[in-house]
DNA sequence: CTATTGACGACAT
DNA sequence: CATGTCGCCAATA
């Protein structure tokens, strides 16, 4: 348990932090952190995803909206989404601007 | 230590 | 709008 870098446990953070029927781009959570450009080490944080079911990991999608990639297959992803709320239409969410967790 | 990889971003074509 | 290329970071082999 928790063998886990100070860098995933900081991305963990700020996902479990986006509220429900929100959603926060890799690039939000990589700039919350500290390091705008480390998207692709947040996405790899993601993909290890210890706990599914903790850590909100389906609340994150790609900058331009779009759903990006999920461990257990994109398709859940977009069902999680849409059981908080958040509709998702040919792979992009709907009123992105609207769901999106600004930074705080 | 070096090379490869990956749930990405931005820009060019 | 789709595809390709470069950049950037951390983890892993």
């Amino acid at each position: 348990m928790s063998n886990l870098t100070e860098f995933e446990k900081d991305v963990f953070g700020a996902v479990k932090k986006i509220p429900k029927g929100r959603v926060m781009t890799y690039k939000g959570i990589a700039r919350k952190i500290g390091c705008s450009k480390a998207v692709r080490a947040v996405g790899n944080a993601l993909n290890k995803n210890p706990w599914p079911i903790k850590i909100p990991c389906h609340k994150v999608v790609k900058s331009d909206g779009s759903i990006g990639g999920y461990k257990s297959g994109a398709k859940k992803k977009i069902k999680l989404l849409c059981d908080e709320g958040v509709e998702v239409k040919n792979n992009k969410v709907v009123d992105f601007d609207k769901v999106l967790y600004n930074l705080h």
